[in-house]
DNA sequence: GCCAACGTTGGC
DNA sequence: GCCAACGTTGGC
């Protein structure tokens, strides 16, 4: 069992709109980092549990949490030539990016924001707070996890 | 809009 | 393999 952020804009992609995705559930895709993609492919599994947190938002804040519902598996948007996150070195055979889906368990009753984090000495360490922190999906430990979710309700 | 931090690219 | 240049992220 494995704990995780999911960091999303929510001018792509908010926690309402994957509340009103079908089953509440979407896929995870666009990630072209390769530390996070070794994260989703090798070691999200299925009934992990995760953060929801928007990011470029006013303010940033921890929002929700989700569920894994798969293994990673190929980010089929890297083969499509019409998407944003079209890669022309990715081939059927060589996936090179990965995604996981995910499906959305609870929006908090009210938003745990960035400062708010930044003031609780359990999360001083996470690597949400941690400066230069670009990774879209990384990994949080239980503590912190259960933390953010007792502020969120 | 600014800028610090970081990843990637590509010339050498 | 080094490293400068560049692009992106994301808080402020």
């Amino acid at each position: 069992m494995n704990y995780w952020l999911f960091k999303s804009e929510p001018l792509a992609f908010s926690i309402d709109d994957l509340e009103k995705s079908e089953n509440q559930t979407t896929y995870w895709d666009g990630i072209r980092n390769y530390q996070a993609r070794n994260f989703l492919r090798d070691t999200a599994k299925p009934g992990d549990l995760g953060i929801y947190y928007h990011s470029n938002s006013e303010p940033p804040a921890a929002v929700g949490t989700v569920t894994v519902v798969s293994e990673g598996y190929p980010d089929f948007t890297a083969l499509d030539p019409n998407s944003d996150y079209y890669d022309p070195a990715c081939t059927e055979e060589k996936p090179v990016w990965y995604m996981v889906d995910i499906k959305l368990l609870k929006k908090f009753k009210k938003p745990v924001t960035l400062p708010e984090i930044k003031s609780k000495d359990i999360l001083a360490n996470c690597r949400l707070v941690a400066k230069g922190n670009r990774l879209s999906v990384f990994p949080v430990t239980e503590e912190e996890f259960n933390e953010i979710v007792r502020l969120g309700e």
